[in-house]
DNA sequence: AACCAAGTTTCAAATAATGAAACCATTTGC
DNA sequence: GCAAATGGTTTCATTATTTGAAACTTGGTT
């Protein structure tokens, strides 16, 4: 009842389509062939199928195959029904208008920082990010706050599952660092992220708690060491306490909307 | 080999996925039954595969399906792969800097526009749109424009399905009328919408040719009739031009890059 | 307490998936 | 220019999975 596979013939063929997707760039048969589990005619008729159901899209000249667009027009319905993103949205505006940096809104899945939402800084910033990227947990601001406040018997077997990569000199790199970590932040209230992740980027990060105090998601400022500090980037405590506050406040009575708007919104 | 249907069981849960998806809202066991062709068990169990596989959320408290996270990340997957926003992206940001107004990136999908990307005008414009989201394509000036520049023969069955329900006054609502301003497109090189979705919105609209001719998408600025008009929007024709080629060319060079990305990339 | 609606499980019959082997079509080596 | 190899596709008897009518369980209602 875990796992991926276990479902039979949707969940093989739904294994395919992460493999493929976990190339990242096109892929040809013979090296899905030789990563794979299957057979090669399975393996072949699953391609064929997931590709006459537009999951896959298959290029004939390169002879290769990446996910395809189905997926981006079932991601959006998937986006504005099973995450934060709709409910928050205009309490992020408001933050990323109030603040002038990027944030970043995320959810947890699996063993991952799944972000759903983003605001550009300024104009120039094209800090490669996109609603849909997943990240590590253990090093980003948005993770650790949210695995901070998950009740341990959850947490406890996704820490397990980090790689603790060391990315930079900062990152934290053993699961006994990062429990301390937790536990500091659980005493604050929010986190930061000390260039962890990647050199001269740093962030303040709040959870978004239910009244339950269930984690739904968190949220973050981002910047660089070039513009601010962690002191400065702390002013924003406040402000990010307060979106969150209202995010989960919307979330709880209003989850989820009936939509009254009716198919074909504009754009 | 064409529809939906005939690929055995993953095709049958995925028509289940749709099904899902088109609510537009978390729904329950039984609307879904009310409106499916499978028999009550069936879909039960396609909709319990689906949910293990992360495909769809289930709520327990209102007992409803939705869309799954799992398809975010996989969208993401097919959006940098199978579309084409990477390779537009600082064309369009540059685009976006220059006209100070809503661009928007489209491609075609069946006989929808399906919009891949969106930079917003100012600040405050909030006009709900996404990436993912989908639109009509015969009164939407990147629909129209796409449609001018297909093959006939691939175009007119696409035509055909359009619904030409009259949004506003302005909407072009018989085949016949689209065919003219199609004509017209073919003619100038561009389009526009003249209010013909929404009243007040107009955009001027640019396909994406590669140099064999094929449409691989188009681009559009928009704007409010409050703001402009559609000989200010004509203006911007060159830089749409300028851009719509850039890409073109980038498309074609370059299709398709050898991400040397490694794995998690910040953010 | 009986009823009803919605959701879940059972199980033999019907169907679809499986994969070893054979086949076809390009490319590569000599 | 031919042989061999590589990469991709098809066949078909066997096997495993899906299927759905019916029975059952659960929770809510009169």
């Amino acid at each position: 009842m875990a796992r991926g596979t276990g479902d039979g013939t949707v969940g093989k063929a739904l294994e395919v389509l992460d493999q493929v997707a976990s190339f990242g760039r096109p892929v040809r048969f013979s090296e899905l062939l030789a990563q794979s589990a299957f057979p090669k005619p399975t393996l072949y008729r699953f391609l064929q199928t997931l590709t006459n159901q537009q999951m896959l899209s298959y290029d004939p000249d390169r002879q290769t195959y990446a996910p395809g667009v189905r997926l981006v027009r079932l991601a959006h319905a998937a986006w504005e029904q099973s995450t934060l993103a709709p409910i928050a949205r205009p309490h992020v505006n408001a933050l990323s208008a109030a603040v002038g940096e990027t944030v970043h809104l995320a959810q947890l899945d699996h063993a991952q920082v799944l972000y759903i939402d983003k605001r550009n800084a300024g104009q120039p910033v094209e800090m490669y990010s996109q609603a849909g990227k997943v990240g590590p947990a253990y090093c980003t601001g948005v993770g650790k706050v949210m695995l901070a406040f998950t009740d341990p018997a959850a947490a406890d077997p996704v820490i397990a599952q980090q790689s603790f990569h060391a990315f930079t000199p900062h990152t934290l790199s053993t699961p006994e660092a990062l429990h301390d970590e937790l536990a500091d932040i659980r005493s604050n209230g929010y986190g930061f992220d000390r260039e962890e992740h990647e050199p001269g980027i740093i962030c303040v990060a709040m959870p978004i708690l239910s009244e339950t105090g269930r984690v739904l998601g968190a949220l973050s400022v981002t910047s660089t060491t070039r513009r601010t500090n962690l002191a400065g980037l702390e002013t924003y405590v406040p402000i990010l306490q307060d979106t969150a506050a209202k995010i989960a406040r919307d979330a709880q009575n209003w989850s989820f909307p009936d939509y009254d708007t009716k198919e074909t919104t504009r754009i």
